[in-house]
DNA sequence: TCCTTTATGTAGCAGTCGCTACGTATCACG
DNA sequence: CGTGATACGTAGCGACTGCTACATAAAGGA
């Protein structure tokens, strides 16, 4: 086994861990305990802390387009009822440590933090990219743009659940292609 | 001037900080730096830095509420055009700190963080009952789920600015108002 | 066999964290 | 004139942070 195969089965380990406990508790020497090994070694393939943690969420992403792929729609879909399908899957238990490490990624790019800005700005792009061509629209750059703001309600309902809202976000999302009177008080 | 008074004063100064600066330097040494004291006199005012957080948070949300309040609508929107009118607001500087720390509360709360939970729950609700009342529809009920549908596309809106998709954000926000064949490719 | 490269352990650095123990200056009140 | 409460400074604790210096053990090519 390579050295950069090492690094690689390293980084899915380390990827579980982050997935479970955050970015947050992303520190070397716990980051290391969980996967057996030492701060010394994770700074030995890696040049330092920010190399390594890129890794790690790049690694996550790829998982969670995994996730994902395998819950294409087989034709286009309406930007409603496209809607519709993947809120309850991203506010799923499955999906969810995804979400909470999506959060925490959004909160530190907009106070600066380089890699994740890097990173995550790519992944909302491929977020962007991935609904697109599941979206019925007359132009691709109409679908783009319903796919902008498919992911902004998605994503939006993303941060309520967070903060306890997950029902009224459920509720409304269901009212959406219900008639008000069938709608619960 | 009371104790209680010396706190809500230090408290105001503080917000002042976190606003610039974030959660994550929202320490207890600089903290005090910046509002020239020492991180033994914060200790001295609030019981613990969890009191001392949640102080600032309340604080931060009664000055946004004082902002949003500037931009009620006279009679209720229609839920679209009620976004188109806020997204705008939100997504500009004069507002964009608020919205970090928000993002920050958030990802806080989604892992746990109790003080954070608590007070952004509060914020969020908040903000559904505030949108609400603004939005032309037949029921309560239902300009209750137009307000949530509302929020998440709004606060996903912030998220996607977060990791610089700002203008994608702003471009779809504006389509949704023009026909298809009006809008850039 | 020697010698370089690769991999890993041990120990520690300077800095920050929340928090606390201890001393003391000030001041109202008896 | 005491005397207790209020307000604040100084100093430090133990834990943790990213990171590094140093030693070493194994392995593979000359």
């Amino acid at each position: 086994m390579t050295a950069d195969q090492r690094r690689a089965a390293l980084v899915e380990r380390l990827a579980d861990h982050v997935l479970v406990h955050g970015l947050g508790s992303a520190t070397l020497r716990p980051l290391a305990a969980a996967v057996g090994t030492s701060d010394r070694m994770l700074l030995y393939y890696f040049p330092d802390k920010a190399a390594l943690v890129a890794a790690i969420l790049i690694t996550v992403a790829a998982r969670m387009t995994v996730l994902l792929d395998a819950h294409r729609v087989a034709a286009p879909l309406s930007a409603d009822a496209l809607h519709a399908q993947l809120l309850p899957l991203v506010l799923d238990d499955a999906l969810w440590p995804f979400m909470q490490l999506w959060l925490e990624i959004a909160a530190h790019a907009a106070r600066g933090d380089a890699v994740c800005r890097r990173v995550g700005e790519g992944i909302a792009r491929g977020f962007v990219a991935w609904l697109a061509p599941q979206i019925a629209a007359v132009t691709a750059s109409s679908a783009q743009a319903d796919a902008v703001r498919l992911l902004m309600s998605i994503e939006g309902g993303v941060l309520l659940k967070s903060l306890g809202l997950g029902a009224e976000v459920a509720a409304a999302s269901l009212g959406h292609l219900l008639p008000p009177s069938r709608r619960p008080g």
